[in-house]
DNA sequence: ATAATCCCTCTACCTACTATAGAGTCAAGC
DNA sequence: GCTTGACTCTATAGTAGGTAGAGGGATTAT
């Protein structure tokens, strides 16, 4: 049942200083130490680390996930706050989504103006990038 | 002509730490100094500077910037190099979005089967993320 | 003269880890 | 009993791309 941090890595599927370094950040709380001061797991622990790592799989920074973790502490509250929560996440997620495309269709369109074979100093990418009229 | 950090930061619309930091890590030349150990600018400082700006807001590194300001300095090569480069540059940026938005739809899902006003012990978001369903 | 604003260097901080050094622990094989 | 290899421990420093602050000097406006 009890498990070394190594047998904990592999089943959440982190590395081990990872998990060392969320201990340290009170994402999880301190390690049980058996005799050889080596850190032991349990069944509890998997789960917590779980969650973490599905949340950070999820885009949330260790903030967010801070946030998560308090509100499940208090199963009885009401739900409305997590929803706005991952509202507010998903908003964040579009913002960054849209700007990156946006990036994506000027920089393909940089990109289209120049047809290769001829010397840098002619190259419509280079003066693209040069010149004021490309600011993003 | 010449002009102080706070001008220059101005015009390039950057923040006066992040001229020092960018010839700190010789993406300016060390800067001329005035005789009260100002850092003096002129024309072509602006413009590198603004060149290293736009590479910025196009979403491109540091190392990528070098790289590109590498080429600019070759301005006979072919400019098939550059062509490679940012084809490269619009690839990753294509994986990116794409993860962001599969995300972005893996939340949404999420969120739409909570309808909120039930407790956080009922509800499908926090189930969602607690249960290794939903790995992504 | 003095206050506000600029500039200087140096160091530490941010996120979310990762990497390395140097040391202790444990099980298997000879 | 000894060695080898795999595991663990702590502590420190590094990553990208800056940002923030301390403590000091220079310039400009009033």
């Amino acid at each position: 049942m009890r498990m070394k941090i190594g047998d904990l890595a592999k089943l959440a599927g982190c590395k081990i200083v990872t998990i060392r370094y969320y201990e340290k950040e009170c994402l999880l709380p301190e390690a049980a130490r058996s005799g050889n001061n080596y850190r032991s797991y349990g069944e509890a622990d998997l789960e917590r680390l779980q969650f973490i790592r599905r949340c950070r799989a999820m885009g949330m920074s260790l903030e967010e996930v801070r946030s998560l973790l308090a509100l499940k502490e208090r199963p009885d509250q009401d739900c409305s706050v997590l929803n706005a929560l991952l509202g507010e996440h998903i908003r964040s997620l579009d913002e960054h989504i849209a700007a990156l495309s946006q990036l994506r269709e000027h920089l393909a369109e940089l990109r289209s103006q120049c047809h290769g074979m001829h010397p840098l100093s002619d190259c419509a990418i280079m003066h693209g990038l040069s010149e004021p009229t490309f600011q993003a």
